[in-house]
DNA sequence: AATATTAATGTTATATTATAACATATTTGT
DNA sequence: ACAAATATGTTATAATATAACATTAATATT
């Protein structure tokens, strides 16, 4: 399998699941959500937000900021995709609604990203909250360095 | 003592700090850079690039942008500051050179920011890094919720 | 079905955050 | 004293994001 045929794949299982679960959460996943979710899944790393209104706009000249930020904001709040808070780019999630705190391992060099879970980051921001008497909300976790790949 | 003392007190210390440390890397702690971190520990909590830019008008009123942002990443790049990326802020170091990584409880109710370095973050950066074959460099590691004052 | 209500999208304008590029001044090394 | 490197000044603009209000579409209510 092609890596362009890989990633068109995930891209569809991905637009399949979203459709899913918004049915089952009774959300309204419109046309326009899911073309951005789309456009957000054809590439393989991170996608910012005014290079995403430009491939909008291909399809509906009429796009503007405010129509790729509110329906970033839709998929970030029903856990479709995430923001790169360290990047300021947005990538679709692989897993949405099974986690609650994932984070990314984002390589400077080539911009892939590695979305990681781990029971470990879990226990850290939990015991760190307590000890701290702290009530956690949203964590950012984003590791920016070189991955595998880059190495060689 | 006051909390306006405790903070000026601080604000000395971390000066002094300051100044040790560049002594000793041999950095150049101008008027310009001391003058924006004093700015900087001045206020509890975080502060925005362009309320420095407001504060340091007054003292120089052809500050300008570049001004602080390049005050700014030299701060940063030798530890002083930390970037908050998820808010788009600078808080000051509470121990700068002494830590590899560390993260920040933010509270969302009333600004004020907790530094916090454990090894078990290290630990889990170390060991997903070395899971993916990942060499980290630079990590953001931000919890956003509401601290035990404001919970009250 | 007509109407009211809510949710989504369209549109204009502007706020906020940050950097490129080039000029000048200051410091440091030779 | 001079060259080189570093820091600062200055102009302009790029990149990111939201406020505010208008219109349209979907849903719920009578």
């Amino acid at each position: 399998m092609s890596k362009r045929q890989k990633n068109l794949s995930v891209s569809a299982e991905a637009l399949k699941k979203a459709e899913e679960l918004c049915e089952i959460n009774g959300l309204k996943l419109t046309k326009l959500r899911k073309q951005v979710l789309k456009l957000i899944w054809r590439k393989p790393g991170y996608v910012k937000a005014y290079d995403l209104l430009d491939e909008l706009k291909k399809i509906d000249p009429s796009a503007k900021p405010p129509t790729v930020y509110r329906t970033l904001d839709f998929l970030i709040e029903n856990g479709l995709i995430h923001k790169l808070q360290s990047l300021n780019a947005f990538i679709g999630c692989h897993h949405p609604h099974e986690h609650n705190e994932c984070y990314f391992l984002i390589c400077d060099s080539c911009q892939k990203i590695e979305e990681c879970c781990s029971k470990k980051i879990n226990n850290v921001v939990a015991s760190t909250s307590k000890n701290n008497n702290f009530i956690p909300n949203k964590v950012t976790f984003e590791i920016a360095g070189t991955c595998q790949n880059c190495l060689n």
